[in-house]
DNA sequence: TCGCTTTCGCTACGAGGCGTAGCGTAACGG
DNA sequence: CCGTTACGCTACGCCTCGTAGCGAAAGCGA
Protein backbone atom coordinates (compact mmCIF):
# COMPACT_ATOMS: atom_id res chain seq x y z
CA UNK A 1 0.00 0.00 0.00
CA UNK A 2 2.36 3.29 1.07
CA UNK A 3 6.06 1.93 2.34
CA UNK A 4 8.50 4.61 3.32
CA UNK A 5 11.20 3.05 1.69
CA UNK A 6 10.83 1.69 -2.01
CA UNK A 7 11.32 -1.65 -0.49
CA UNK A 8 13.10 -2.63 2.65
CA UNK A 9 14.65 -5.92 3.55
CA UNK A 10 15.24 -6.08 6.41
CA UNK A 11 13.56 -6.24 10.06
CA UNK A 12 10.16 -7.55 11.13
CA UNK A 13 8.20 -7.25 8.25
CA UNK A 14 4.88 -5.31 8.08
CA UNK A 15 1.98 -7.91 8.66
CA UNK A 16 -0.08 -8.35 5.73
CA UNK A 17 -3.19 -9.70 7.71
CA UNK A 18 -3.08 -6.21 9.78
CA UNK A 19 -3.99 -4.57 6.64
CA UNK A 20 -6.75 -6.50 5.99
CA UNK A 21 -7.88 -6.65 9.60
CA UNK A 22 -7.62 -2.45 9.73
CA UNK A 23 -9.32 -2.35 6.52
CA UNK A 24 -12.12 -4.70 6.58
CA UNK A 25 -12.87 -3.28 10.95
CA UNK A 26 -12.92 0.80 9.21
CA UNK A 27 -15.98 -0.90 6.87
CA UNK A 28 -17.39 -2.16 9.89
CA UNK A 29 -16.78 1.04 11.97
CA UNK A 30 -18.72 2.66 8.92
CA UNK A 31 -21.62 0.58 8.96
CA UNK A 32 -22.24 0.84 12.36
CA UNK A 33 -21.26 4.14 13.34
CA UNK A 34 -21.24 6.24 10.07
CA UNK A 35 -18.64 8.84 9.52
CA UNK A 36 -18.12 11.15 11.91
CA UNK A 37 -18.91 8.85 14.50
CA UNK A 38 -15.89 6.44 13.31
CA UNK A 39 -13.24 7.05 15.49
CA UNK A 40 -9.45 5.61 14.64
CA UNK A 41 -9.09 4.01 18.16
CA UNK A 42 -12.52 2.02 17.73
CA UNK A 43 -11.13 0.90 14.46
CA UNK A 44 -8.05 -0.41 15.62
CA UNK A 45 -9.54 -2.08 19.08
CA UNK A 46 -11.78 -4.07 16.22
CA UNK A 47 -9.06 -4.95 14.04
CA UNK A 48 -7.18 -6.37 17.15
CA UNK A 49 -3.94 -4.29 16.54
CA UNK A 50 -2.99 -1.31 18.96
CA UNK A 51 -3.91 2.51 17.82
CA UNK A 52 -0.20 3.54 16.85
CA UNK A 53 -0.02 0.55 14.43
CA UNK A 54 -2.08 2.09 12.37
CA UNK A 55 -1.16 5.52 12.76
CA UNK A 56 2.16 4.06 11.30
CA UNK A 57 0.62 2.92 8.19
CA UNK A 58 -2.19 5.71 7.38
CA UNK A 59 -1.78 9.18 8.11
CA UNK A 60 -5.38 9.46 9.09
CA UNK A 61 -8.78 9.22 9.27
CA UNK A 62 -9.38 10.34 4.99
CA UNK A 63 -6.47 7.99 3.64
CA UNK A 64 -7.69 4.86 5.53
CA UNK A 65 -11.67 5.32 4.58
CA UNK A 66 -10.37 5.57 1.00
CA UNK A 67 -8.63 2.73 0.86
CA UNK A 68 -11.20 0.67 2.98
CA UNK A 69 -13.94 1.74 0.02
CA UNK A 70 -11.77 1.37 -2.77
CA UNK A 71 -11.37 -2.31 -1.88
CA UNK A 72 -15.05 -3.08 -2.50
CA UNK A 73 -14.23 -1.76 -6.10
CA UNK A 74 -12.35 -4.76 -7.12
CA UNK A 75 -14.83 -6.93 -8.08
CA UNK A 76 -16.20 -4.35 -11.05
CA UNK A 77 -15.89 -5.66 -14.13
CA UNK A 78 -17.57 -5.93 -17.60
CA UNK A 79 -17.93 -8.95 -19.01
CA UNK A 80 -19.71 -8.47 -22.69
CA UNK A 81 -23.37 -8.70 -22.99
CA UNK A 82 -23.51 -7.83 -26.83
CA UNK A 83 -24.74 -4.62 -27.20
CA UNK A 84 -23.86 -1.11 -25.96
CA UNK A 85 -27.48 -0.98 -23.90
CA UNK A 86 -26.65 -4.47 -22.13
CA UNK A 87 -23.25 -3.09 -21.12
CA UNK A 88 -23.98 0.21 -20.00
CA UNK A 89 -27.16 -1.43 -18.32
CA UNK A 90 -24.83 -3.89 -16.45
CA UNK A 91 -22.51 -2.12 -15.40
CA UNK A 92 -25.06 0.67 -13.83
CA UNK A 93 -26.40 -2.06 -11.95
CA UNK A 94 -22.65 -3.59 -10.62
CA UNK A 95 -21.63 0.42 -9.51
CA UNK A 96 -25.29 0.59 -8.04
CA UNK A 97 -24.48 -2.93 -5.92
CA UNK A 98 -21.48 -1.67 -4.63
CA UNK A 99 -22.67 1.70 -3.81
CA UNK A 100 -25.75 0.94 -1.74
CA UNK A 101 -23.76 -0.75 0.55
CA UNK A 102 -23.87 1.13 3.63
CA UNK A 103 -19.95 1.20 4.12
CA UNK A 104 -19.32 2.60 0.75
CA UNK A 105 -22.39 5.08 1.45
CA UNK A 106 -21.64 6.81 3.88
CA UNK A 107 -17.58 6.89 3.12
CA UNK A 108 -17.38 7.23 -0.31
CA UNK A 109 -19.18 10.44 0.04
CA UNK A 110 -17.28 11.69 3.14
CA UNK A 111 -13.80 11.26 1.93
CA UNK A 112 -15.28 13.60 -1.30
CA UNK A 113 -15.99 16.34 0.54
CA UNK A 114 -13.12 16.19 2.50
CA UNK A 115 -11.03 15.74 -0.90
CA UNK A 116 -12.00 19.54 -2.09
CA UNK A 117 -9.80 20.99 0.42
CA UNK A 118 -7.35 18.06 0.32
CA UNK A 119 -5.38 17.67 -2.94
CA UNK A 120 -3.43 15.08 -2.25
CA UNK A 121 -6.66 13.23 -1.10
CA UNK A 122 -8.28 14.18 -4.51
CA UNK A 123 -5.51 12.30 -6.13
CA UNK A 124 -5.83 9.11 -3.34
CA UNK A 125 -9.51 9.10 -4.28
CA UNK A 126 -9.14 9.22 -8.53
CA UNK A 127 -6.37 6.81 -8.12
CA UNK A 128 -7.61 3.95 -6.61
CA UNK A 129 -11.79 4.73 -7.10
CA UNK A 130 -12.52 6.60 -10.29
CA UNK A 131 -10.05 5.74 -12.36
CA UNK A 132 -11.22 2.10 -12.07
CA UNK A 133 -14.21 2.82 -13.08
CA UNK A 134 -13.63 4.55 -15.97
CA UNK A 135 -11.75 2.13 -17.31
CA UNK A 136 -15.35 0.35 -17.76
CA UNK A 137 -16.19 2.87 -19.83
CA UNK A 138 -13.57 3.30 -22.09
CA UNK A 139 -14.23 -0.60 -22.83
CA UNK A 140 -17.75 -0.40 -23.30
CA UNK A 141 -17.09 2.63 -25.72
CA UNK A 142 -14.47 0.65 -27.61
CA UNK A 143 -16.21 -2.46 -28.10
CA UNK A 144 -19.50 -0.63 -29.00
CA UNK A 145 -17.12 1.29 -31.66
CA UNK A 146 -16.07 -2.43 -32.72
CA UNK A 147 -19.38 -3.37 -33.30
CA UNK A 148 -20.33 0.32 -35.31
CA UNK A 149 -22.80 1.15 -32.37
CA UNK A 150 -20.80 4.08 -32.03
CA UNK A 151 -18.87 6.16 -34.83
CA UNK A 152 -14.89 5.89 -34.14
CA UNK A 153 -13.30 9.21 -32.95
CA UNK A 154 -10.18 10.15 -34.66
CA UNK A 155 -9.47 12.94 -32.52
CA UNK A 156 -7.90 11.76 -29.19
CA UNK A 157 -8.56 14.59 -27.31
CA UNK A 158 -12.45 15.05 -28.10
CA UNK A 159 -12.71 10.85 -27.49
CA UNK A 160 -11.07 11.57 -24.35
CA UNK A 161 -13.99 14.66 -23.62
CA UNK A 162 -16.43 12.28 -24.73
CA UNK A 163 -15.06 9.49 -22.14
CA UNK A 164 -15.26 11.86 -19.56
CA UNK A 165 -18.99 12.90 -20.38
CA UNK A 166 -20.32 9.15 -20.34
CA UNK A 167 -18.53 8.94 -17.42
CA UNK A 168 -20.03 11.79 -15.05
CA UNK A 169 -22.89 10.90 -16.35
CA UNK A 170 -23.28 7.30 -15.36
CA UNK A 171 -21.78 7.69 -12.55
CA UNK A 172 -23.70 10.87 -11.20
CA UNK A 173 -26.78 9.73 -12.05
CA UNK A 174 -26.21 6.68 -10.12
CA UNK A 175 -24.96 8.16 -7.06
CA UNK A 176 -27.26 10.60 -7.11
CA UNK A 177 -29.79 8.37 -7.22
CA UNK A 178 -28.82 6.27 -4.80
CA UNK A 179 -27.56 8.56 -2.26
CA UNK A 180 -29.59 11.46 -3.06
CA UNK A 181 -32.60 10.44 -3.81
CA UNK A 182 -31.82 7.44 -1.76
CA UNK A 183 -34.27 5.40 -4.28
CA UNK A 184 -33.02 1.71 -5.34
CA UNK A 185 -31.12 1.21 -8.62
CA UNK A 186 -33.29 -1.56 -9.81
CA UNK A 187 -33.46 -2.94 -13.49
CA UNK A 188 -36.48 -0.60 -14.10
CA UNK A 189 -34.59 2.25 -13.84
CA UNK A 190 -31.45 1.56 -15.11
CA UNK A 191 -33.38 0.17 -18.29
CA UNK A 192 -34.72 3.87 -18.74
CA UNK A 193 -31.42 5.42 -17.41
CA UNK A 194 -29.82 3.56 -20.15
CA UNK A 195 -32.12 4.26 -22.81
CA UNK A 196 -32.21 7.80 -22.53
CA UNK A 197 -27.89 7.51 -22.48
CA UNK A 198 -27.89 5.38 -25.86
CA UNK A 199 -30.38 7.07 -27.63
CA UNK A 200 -28.57 10.15 -26.11
CA UNK A 201 -25.29 9.23 -27.81
CA UNK A 202 -26.18 7.30 -30.91
CA UNK A 203 -27.17 8.55 -34.25
CA UNK A 204 -26.72 12.61 -33.66
CA UNK A 205 -23.88 14.23 -34.21
CA UNK A 206 -20.41 14.37 -31.84
CA UNK A 207 -19.80 11.63 -29.71
CA UNK B 1 -36.44 28.58 11.33
CA UNK B 2 -37.41 26.22 14.14
CA UNK B 3 -39.02 27.50 17.55
CA UNK B 4 -40.24 24.89 20.02
CA UNK B 5 -43.38 26.92 20.60
CA UNK B 6 -45.74 27.27 17.41
CA UNK B 7 -45.31 31.13 18.34
CA UNK B 8 -43.94 32.55 21.46
CA UNK B 9 -45.31 35.71 21.68
CA UNK B 10 -43.62 36.72 25.44
CA UNK B 11 -40.41 37.24 26.20
CA UNK B 12 -37.06 38.35 24.52
CA UNK B 13 -37.35 37.72 20.49
CA UNK B 14 -34.59 35.82 19.38
CA UNK B 15 -32.28 37.81 17.31
CA UNK B 16 -32.94 37.42 13.23
CA UNK B 17 -29.21 39.23 12.73
CA UNK B 18 -27.59 36.25 14.66
CA UNK B 19 -29.37 33.85 12.52
CA UNK B 20 -27.83 35.27 9.47
CA UNK B 21 -24.43 36.18 11.13
CA UNK B 22 -24.28 32.55 12.13
CA UNK B 23 -25.48 31.17 8.91
CA UNK B 24 -23.12 33.59 7.30
CA UNK B 25 -19.88 32.58 9.55
CA UNK B 26 -20.66 28.75 8.98
CA UNK B 27 -20.12 29.77 4.79
CA UNK B 28 -16.93 31.12 5.52
CA UNK B 29 -15.32 28.68 8.14
CA UNK B 30 -16.44 25.77 5.70
CA UNK B 31 -14.60 27.58 2.97
CA UNK B 32 -11.71 28.13 5.37
CA UNK B 33 -11.35 24.78 7.04
CA UNK B 34 -13.94 22.34 4.81
CA UNK B 35 -15.93 20.45 6.57
CA UNK B 36 -14.12 17.96 9.09
CA UNK B 37 -11.97 21.03 10.80
CA UNK B 38 -15.20 23.44 11.44
CA UNK B 39 -16.07 23.99 15.13
CA UNK B 40 -19.14 24.83 16.52
CA UNK B 41 -17.07 27.48 18.82
CA UNK B 42 -15.24 28.71 15.88
CA UNK B 43 -18.49 29.51 14.28
CA UNK B 44 -20.11 31.32 17.35
CA UNK B 45 -16.58 33.03 17.50
CA UNK B 46 -17.12 34.42 13.85
CA UNK B 47 -20.40 35.16 14.50
CA UNK B 48 -19.95 37.55 17.37
CA UNK B 49 -22.64 35.26 19.39
CA UNK B 50 -21.86 32.54 22.68
CA UNK B 51 -21.53 29.13 21.60
CA UNK B 52 -24.96 28.41 23.60
CA UNK B 53 -26.46 30.60 21.45
CA UNK B 54 -25.97 28.44 18.40
CA UNK B 55 -26.60 24.99 20.78
CA UNK B 56 -30.16 26.85 21.26
CA UNK B 57 -30.83 26.95 17.71
CA UNK B 58 -29.70 24.10 15.59
CA UNK B 59 -28.98 20.51 17.30
CA UNK B 60 -25.69 20.24 15.66
CA UNK B 61 -23.27 20.58 13.19
CA UNK B 62 -24.87 18.83 10.19
CA UNK B 63 -28.25 20.33 10.60
CA UNK B 64 -26.26 23.83 10.75
CA UNK B 65 -24.57 23.11 7.85
CA UNK B 66 -27.31 22.45 5.69
CA UNK B 67 -29.51 25.91 6.57
CA UNK B 68 -26.11 27.71 5.58
CA UNK B 69 -25.56 25.90 2.55
CA UNK B 70 -29.67 25.97 1.58
CA UNK B 71 -29.50 29.68 1.75
CA UNK B 72 -27.19 29.58 -0.83
CA UNK B 73 -29.93 28.04 -3.53
CA UNK B 74 -32.24 30.99 -3.11
CA UNK B 75 -31.12 32.22 -6.31
CA UNK B 76 -32.25 29.19 -8.33
CA UNK B 77 -34.95 30.26 -10.80
CA UNK B 78 -35.38 29.38 -14.29
CA UNK B 79 -36.28 31.73 -16.92
CA UNK B 80 -37.64 30.89 -20.20
CA UNK B 81 -35.19 30.22 -22.68
CA UNK B 82 -36.64 29.56 -25.92
CA UNK B 83 -36.21 25.55 -26.44
CA UNK B 84 -36.29 22.53 -24.11
CA UNK B 85 -31.97 22.19 -24.78
CA UNK B 86 -31.46 26.13 -24.08
CA UNK B 87 -33.72 25.84 -20.38
CA UNK B 88 -31.70 22.48 -19.94
CA UNK B 89 -28.23 24.20 -20.56
CA UNK B 90 -29.38 27.07 -18.28
CA UNK B 91 -30.19 25.09 -15.22
CA UNK B 92 -27.20 23.15 -15.35
CA UNK B 93 -24.80 25.92 -15.45
CA UNK B 94 -26.83 27.98 -12.80
CA UNK B 95 -26.38 24.90 -10.83
CA UNK B 96 -23.08 24.71 -11.20
CA UNK B 97 -22.26 27.81 -10.32
CA UNK B 98 -24.11 27.29 -6.47
CA UNK B 99 -22.05 23.87 -6.65
CA UNK B 100 -18.48 25.39 -7.79
CA UNK B 101 -18.56 27.92 -4.52
CA UNK B 102 -16.22 25.98 -1.88
CA UNK B 103 -18.53 26.41 1.00
CA UNK B 104 -21.28 24.46 -1.17
CA UNK B 105 -18.21 21.57 -1.94
CA UNK B 106 -17.41 20.66 0.99
CA UNK B 107 -20.55 21.25 2.87
CA UNK B 108 -23.35 19.63 0.66
CA UNK B 109 -21.39 16.64 0.24
CA UNK B 110 -20.33 15.77 3.81
CA UNK B 111 -23.99 16.64 4.76
CA UNK B 112 -25.57 13.73 2.36
CA UNK B 113 -22.61 11.62 3.72
CA UNK B 114 -24.16 11.73 7.23
CA UNK B 115 -27.67 11.67 5.98
CA UNK B 116 -27.26 8.05 5.05
CA UNK B 117 -27.07 7.36 9.00
CA UNK B 118 -30.07 9.91 10.16
CA UNK B 119 -33.04 10.13 8.33
CA UNK B 120 -34.18 13.45 9.67
CA UNK B 121 -31.18 15.01 7.63
CA UNK B 122 -31.73 13.39 5.30
CA UNK B 123 -35.19 15.34 4.81
CA UNK B 124 -34.35 18.47 6.06
CA UNK B 125 -31.71 17.83 2.85
CA UNK B 126 -34.47 16.88 0.97
CA UNK B 127 -36.77 19.76 1.90
CA UNK B 128 -34.55 22.35 1.91
CA UNK B 129 -32.34 22.00 -0.93
CA UNK B 130 -33.22 18.82 -3.66
CA UNK B 131 -37.23 19.97 -3.76
CA UNK B 132 -36.08 23.40 -5.01
CA UNK B 133 -34.15 21.94 -7.59
CA UNK B 134 -36.72 19.24 -8.35
CA UNK B 135 -39.39 22.33 -8.78
CA UNK B 136 -36.86 23.40 -11.64
CA UNK B 137 -37.01 19.85 -13.94
CA UNK B 138 -40.95 19.95 -13.36
CA UNK B 139 -41.65 23.50 -14.75
CA UNK B 140 -38.64 22.77 -17.42
CA UNK B 141 -40.55 19.49 -18.45
CA UNK B 142 -44.07 21.50 -18.54
CA UNK B 143 -42.50 23.92 -20.64
CA UNK B 144 -40.94 21.76 -23.22
CA UNK B 145 -45.15 19.90 -23.11
CA UNK B 146 -46.47 23.03 -24.00
CA UNK B 147 -44.08 23.58 -27.01
CA UNK B 148 -44.85 20.34 -28.07
CA UNK B 149 -40.54 19.28 -27.75
CA UNK B 150 -41.81 16.53 -25.18
CA UNK B 151 -44.92 14.44 -25.57
CA UNK B 152 -47.22 14.50 -22.71
CA UNK B 153 -47.56 11.83 -20.53
CA UNK B 154 -50.77 10.98 -19.34
CA UNK B 155 -49.93 8.61 -16.44
CA UNK B 156 -49.10 10.65 -13.51
CA UNK B 157 -46.91 7.89 -12.01
CA UNK B 158 -44.90 7.44 -15.31
CA UNK B 159 -44.40 11.44 -15.53
CA UNK B 160 -43.03 11.12 -12.14
CA UNK B 161 -40.44 8.71 -12.77
CA UNK B 162 -39.21 10.13 -15.71
CA UNK B 163 -39.07 13.57 -14.00
CA UNK B 164 -36.95 11.86 -11.06
CA UNK B 165 -34.68 10.11 -13.41
CA UNK B 166 -34.09 13.22 -15.03
CA UNK B 167 -33.46 15.13 -12.12
CA UNK B 168 -30.69 12.69 -11.40
CA UNK B 169 -29.02 12.53 -14.31
CA UNK B 170 -28.83 16.62 -14.15
CA UNK B 171 -28.00 16.91 -10.85
CA UNK B 172 -26.21 13.94 -10.78
CA UNK B 173 -24.15 14.53 -13.49
CA UNK B 174 -23.00 18.57 -12.68
CA UNK B 175 -22.32 17.31 -8.95
CA UNK B 176 -19.92 14.46 -10.38
CA UNK B 177 -17.66 16.82 -12.90
CA UNK B 178 -17.44 19.03 -10.04
CA UNK B 179 -16.81 17.23 -7.10
CA UNK B 180 -15.59 14.42 -8.43
CA UNK B 181 -13.83 14.72 -11.51
CA UNK B 182 -13.09 18.14 -9.96
CA UNK B 183 -13.10 19.42 -13.79
CA UNK B 184 -15.10 23.18 -14.64
CA UNK B 185 -18.51 22.99 -15.89
CA UNK B 186 -18.11 25.18 -19.04
CA UNK B 187 -20.55 25.99 -21.85
CA UNK B 188 -18.33 23.58 -23.46
CA UNK B 189 -19.13 20.44 -21.38
CA UNK B 190 -22.75 21.98 -20.62
CA UNK B 191 -23.88 21.77 -24.09
CA UNK B 192 -22.05 18.66 -25.06
CA UNK B 193 -24.47 16.75 -21.87
CA UNK B 194 -27.51 18.67 -22.84
CA UNK B 195 -27.25 17.90 -26.64
CA UNK B 196 -26.93 13.58 -25.68
CA UNK B 197 -30.04 14.50 -22.46
CA UNK B 198 -32.09 16.16 -24.96
CA UNK B 199 -31.78 13.63 -27.89
CA UNK B 200 -32.19 11.22 -25.25
CA UNK B 201 -35.20 12.38 -24.54
CA UNK B 202 -36.72 13.34 -27.49
CA UNK B 203 -37.81 11.39 -30.34
CA UNK B 204 -37.53 7.99 -28.70
CA UNK B 205 -40.58 6.50 -27.75
CA UNK B 206 -41.35 7.15 -23.47
CA UNK B 207 -38.35 8.06 -21.53
C1' DT C 1 -43.54 52.15 35.10
C1' DC C 2 -43.26 47.57 36.69
C1' DG C 3 -43.17 42.66 36.63
C1' DC C 4 -43.05 38.32 33.60
C1' DT C 5 -40.89 35.73 30.27
C1' DT C 6 -37.49 34.33 27.16
C1' DT C 7 -33.05 35.01 25.16
C1' DC C 8 -28.40 36.34 25.55
C1' DG C 9 -23.29 36.29 26.87
C1' DC C 10 -20.19 34.28 29.80
C1' DT C 11 -17.75 30.81 32.51
C1' DA C 12 -16.87 26.35 33.86
C1' DC C 13 -16.97 21.53 33.52
C1' DG C 14 -16.59 16.29 32.48
C1' DA C 15 -16.22 13.32 28.68
C1' DG C 16 -13.91 11.68 24.90
C1' DG C 17 -11.13 11.69 20.58
C1' DC C 18 -6.61 13.08 18.52
C1' DG C 19 -1.98 12.27 17.50
C1' DT C 20 2.60 11.45 19.62
C1' DA C 21 6.36 9.73 22.62
C1' DG C 22 8.62 6.22 24.95
C1' DC C 23 9.42 1.64 26.21
C1' DG C 24 10.14 -3.31 26.01
C1' DT C 25 9.17 -7.19 23.03
C1' DA C 26 8.57 -9.82 18.67
C1' DA C 27 9.85 -11.19 14.00
C1' DC C 28 12.54 -11.12 10.23
C1' DG C 29 17.44 -11.20 7.29
C1' DG C 30 22.37 -11.78 7.22
C1' DC D 1 23.52 -14.22 17.22
C1' DC D 2 22.93 -9.16 15.81
C1' DG D 3 21.01 -5.37 13.64
C1' DT D 4 16.77 -3.58 12.13
C1' DT D 5 12.15 -2.78 11.89
C1' DA D 6 7.30 -3.59 13.42
C1' DC D 7 4.40 -4.31 17.22
C1' DG D 8 1.57 -3.75 21.66
C1' DC D 9 1.01 -1.01 25.45
C1' DT D 10 0.75 3.07 28.42
C1' DA D 11 0.65 7.71 29.15
C1' DC D 12 0.24 12.34 27.94
C1' DG D 13 -1.21 17.33 26.42
C1' DC D 14 -4.39 19.37 23.46
C1' DC D 15 -8.61 20.21 21.61
C1' DT D 16 -13.71 19.87 20.79
C1' DC D 17 -18.06 18.56 22.39
C1' DG D 18 -22.36 19.51 24.58
C1' DT D 19 -24.33 21.02 28.95
C1' DA D 20 -25.23 23.59 33.29
C1' DG D 21 -25.66 27.67 35.84
C1' DC D 22 -25.62 32.45 36.41
C1' DG D 23 -26.79 37.44 35.92
C1' DA D 24 -28.08 40.81 32.50
C1' DA D 25 -30.78 42.32 28.47
C1' DA D 26 -34.94 42.87 25.70
C1' DG D 27 -39.29 42.42 24.61
C1' DC D 28 -44.75 42.32 26.13
C1' DG D 29 -48.82 43.22 28.95
C1' DA D 30 -50.89 45.31 32.94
Amino acid sequence: MQSRNPVSRTGRPRSAAADTAILAATRDALVELGWSRLTLGDVATRAGVAKTTLYRRWPGKNELVVDAVAALFDELEMPDRGSLAADIEGVVLQFAAILVRPETKSGLMAVVAESTHDDALRERIRASIVDRQKRLVLEGRARAQRRGELPPEPDPEEAARAVDLIFDMVAGAVVHRTLVSAEPVDREWAGAFTRVLVMGLGPGRSQ
